[in-house]
DNA sequence: GCTTGACAAATAATCGATGATTTTTCAAAA
DNA sequence: TTTTGAAAAATCATCGATTATTTGTCAAGC
């Protein structure tokens, strides 16, 4: 007796999560596009939160590093502490947040030397999970690879707009994700989501654009091609060279902000 | 102004903490021996809380795939709700909770692809994690493998006293963490470490002994030469085998108990 | 001027109660 | 007998208030 829009009627009124004052308004156009599929796993206040929370990190809303006071975050997201701390608790995982006892939760600070991890072992564990994926990916996965590339390729990214930016992370994201997730290793694959998350952060954050020498487009390109050709070794190879040189330009650009 | 025992005045009266009826009696003995170190980042009810119910998984005092009644844990644990509820939100990045929206918490269930996941993504990045150990470890770290190796060995595993076989779990879990924690990389560290307390709650469950044919002193020994002599592809294959020997045997015996 | 320690303010952590959802029960209808 | 659906019970989720800890302030002592 699950269907359509859920009745939600708690104590918020009509205006129920609405945000403070100018940021932090996010996903609230996207659901109104599937209306009968918008409540899969994000019905309670704790579960709504912890997206918006990740979003409002990943995005760069949230600057790295600062400290979430409690009592405004509980304003500026109008819920209560339980499902905010809740929330928090689990996004520790996702390496977004730290937290200390007695001392709260803070945004995880960025460094060079977490981004060159992040970096290296996108390296090793996406190119592994690739490897899997086109070892024991079935046809759909293939599928599924190729309509990821296509959406990727028409999505456009214009500095400008940022809805248009919004939606290139996205389809980018899902991209990437798609390419490994034929390996049906549950554990890995949420690793690299993790790590994906991390890197997407610094990405929105330290880069508006792509540096002039690449051609993101044909890099993802060759990289799907080589996949549903099942060539492991030009695909993988490919994948390492992309992820690499994301991480060289970022290295970059944090170290122009002169950030250690 | 932190030193010694904190004053901890909560609600609880003397008798806090103390757990239900037989069982999920924890690391009550263990902190009277280091008094002045016991409050390394346990303060508050919900740290405390995730050790022992991480233990509590781990050890299988709570079984694999059952449901964590709200009511009763906080009964047992003589905790209330809130900072039950944090707890269990962290514990999911352990992989050793999960949640479902309005469905509450579940202790994960065990099955033989999670098992065979979580053996070959050891074989994978314990030894990429050794090896990087190998390559950029200091002096000081060589000189904690070998005090982990000497511990190891020193510690009795005997059946039939619980004790000994809790000790022999916290001296081998430190040995294959030390191993690796040359490595510099705490987003990977991190990973091997959940890698390694979700294969324990394997062993833990399925393995009251090791198999006959293996001398499992030996190979750890050879781990930590190998390791120590820098000798990376003679370290890592010994650290592989071993992870695989043991992953094997454990799948024997999750058939025999007709796990699938 | 610098340190120290008590006090106050800010913030984090916990609790008990209440609201919302899911699950169970059970009788009526098919 | 099986199915259905409403009511009851159980359980989960959230809230507001209270307690505990940390941080900030500032005057007394050195």
């Amino acid at each position: 007796m699950k269907f359509g829009i859920r009745k939600q009627r708690n104590h918020l009124g009509g205006c129920r999560l609405q945000s403070g004052p100018g940021s932090l308004i996010l996903e609230s156009g996207a659901e109104a596009a599937t209306p009968s599929f918008s409540d899969d796993g994000k019905n309670t206040i704790a579960s709504q939160l912890v997206s918006r929370l990740r979003e409002a990190i990943i995005s760069g809303q949230l600057e790295a590093g600062s400290k979430i006071n409690l009592d405004r975050a509980k304003q500026s997201f109008n819920v209560s502490l339980s499902p905010l701390r809740e929330a928090l608790a689990r996004l520790i995982s996702d390496g977004l947040v730290e937290f200390e006892d007695n001392r709260g939760y803070r945004v995880s600070p960025v460094s060079l030397s977490n981004l060159e991890e992040i970096t290296s072992l996108r390296e090793e564990f996406e190119t592994y999970a690739l490897r899997e994926s086109m070892r024991v990916g079935d046809v759909e996965w293939e599928g599924n690879v190729m309509r990821a590339l296509h959406r990727l390729n028409r999505a456009e990214r214009d500095a400008s707009k940022p809805e248009t930016l919004e939606q290139w992370e996205a389809v980018h994201r899902e991209f990437h994700l798609t390419l490994i997730s034929g390996c049906r290793r549950p554990l890995l694959l949420n690793f690299c989501k993790t790590m994906l998350n991390l890197n997407d952060r610094y990405r929105r954050t330290f880069l508006t654009r792509t540096s002039g020498d690449r051609n993101v487009s044909v890099e993802h390109s060759e990289i799907a091609q080589g996949t549903v050709a099942r060539d492991m070794d030009y695909a993988c190879d490919r994948l390492r060279e992309h992820i690499h040189r994301t991480g060289t330009n970022l290295r970059r650009h944090l170290a122009e902000k002169g950030i250690a």
